[in-house]
DNA sequence: AATAAAATTTAGACAAATCTAAAAATATGT
DNA sequence: ACATATTTTTAGATTTGTCTAAATTTTATT
């Protein structure tokens, strides 16, 4: 069983953007990396840091950098679990569309009731990704990062599976609407330009253009 | 249209207990009662004082009291809808208690975001009353009071329907549960006794004593 | 390796929300 | 009406989270 101690709502965002930092390997946060991220000022940052560290949520070496204890890791996935049940609760409950949800599941990701999202989960079937397409931590802290490639990678005549967006920014996601472009439809790669690396796909028999900036934003589950 | 002014939480919260503090007749709350009821300090509701009258939300004149503006009144309204609603949803949707939500209400209810409550109530189908019976303000801060009396002022032999609880206290709320008396029951009082008013009532054919302590935390709507 | 550039930390300040202790104003009792 | 009690406000301090500007440490360059 683990504890659950009391944080702030500032200390909880800054646990949760240097657990995004960290990303799949092990290497240290620097302070110009989480103070750009979180748009505040350095200083600030190195005053968080001391606090955060002492409650054993962060390794903190001066001028070094910051990574997550375990305690550190375990909090962060507890806050992203909550975010995005909530994002899957405000699209698939509320109607939400996926480009404005962040906004709101920001908020909500910092009630404080186990019992609260544990229901969520619940009436929600205990999905296994966010509207985005990322995956849902379970209670435990287990989190499962999907098989995924980018559009960008898939080689030309591939196949695969939209499974989640990179950017996820409002903009990026009115485009895909615009277009429909979901997930869960399959991608075709009819062929690429050299020269600006932009795309001809296919999607339920429509064709389109799109630039690699669309391509390098899109998840892919290949298909054989 | 009326604008929306981002408060704190705790601009937020002093609203609310002011206009709790307020009820039915318009008289100055003091500095004390509001400390009282906050759990706080009496300086620091001087203090807030001050900034809410700034804000244009409060009449405040020192030494005298304190009393909401129009805007102030729409404040409290709006954040009252929020915490209702969210009380609804959590007993209709998630299967809480209704002596488990008022916690938990009390972070939502700070949640800010006009859509997110406005889908929310579409959800609940637009409820009127909350778990402990208390009306839910409209969108625009309209605010219907039900036409109801203590089941200690009932006569003997009068009859009623519970409409709401007047302590929403888990420990209240817990006894009800175990007694099986909900919202919604007729009451039927049977006799009473002069030395300390308890009361024998009959409700679904079950007969029981109450002391007047729970006589008068019980609202009814009479009948005929 | 010395110096310049960049990153990071420290020091001191500020706003929000709270507190304690003291001062001021209002209310009460005879 | 006057003294006393109560209520309310002020003054100054504290905590959290932030900032700017200066100092320090690390990194990069020649």
């Amino acid at each position: 069983m683990f504890k659950i101690f009391f944080l702030t709502r500032a200390e909880e965002n800054y646990i949760k953007t240097i657990f995004h930092l960290e990303g799949e390997d092990t290497h240290l946060i620097s302070t110009n990396a989480i103070a750009e991220e979180m748009d505040t000022k350095p200083s600030s940052v190195t005053d968080m840091a001391k606090k955060l560290a002492d409650k054993e949520l962060i390794h903190y070496v001066k001028y070094q950098g910051i990574s997550l204890t375990e305690k550190g890791r375990r909090t962060a996935l507890a806050i992203i679990r909550k975010h995005r049940l909530w994002e899957v609760f405000l699209v698939d409950k509320l109607d939400f569309s996926w480009d404005e949800v962040h906004e709101v599941a920001e908020q909500l990701e910092h009630i404080k009731s186990e019992k609260l999202i544990d229901k969520i989960d619940e009436l929600l079937e205990f999905p296994k990704y966010d509207p985005h397409g990322d995956p849902i931590p379970t209670k435990d802290g287990k989190f499962q990062e999907r098989d995924k490639i980018l559009l960008s990678e898939l080689p030309i005549s591939g196949k695969g599976v939209c499974v989640g967006v990179k950017d996820t920014s409002p903009s990026f996601l009115k485009f895909l609407d615009k277009n429909r472009i979901a997930l869960g439809h399959t991608i075709h790669v009819l062929d690429r330009e050299v020269f600006d690396e932009s795309m001809k796909i296919e999607i339920d028999d429509r064709q389109f253009h799109i630039s690699n900036q669309i391509a390098t934003n899109l998840y892919i589950k290949q298909l054989n």
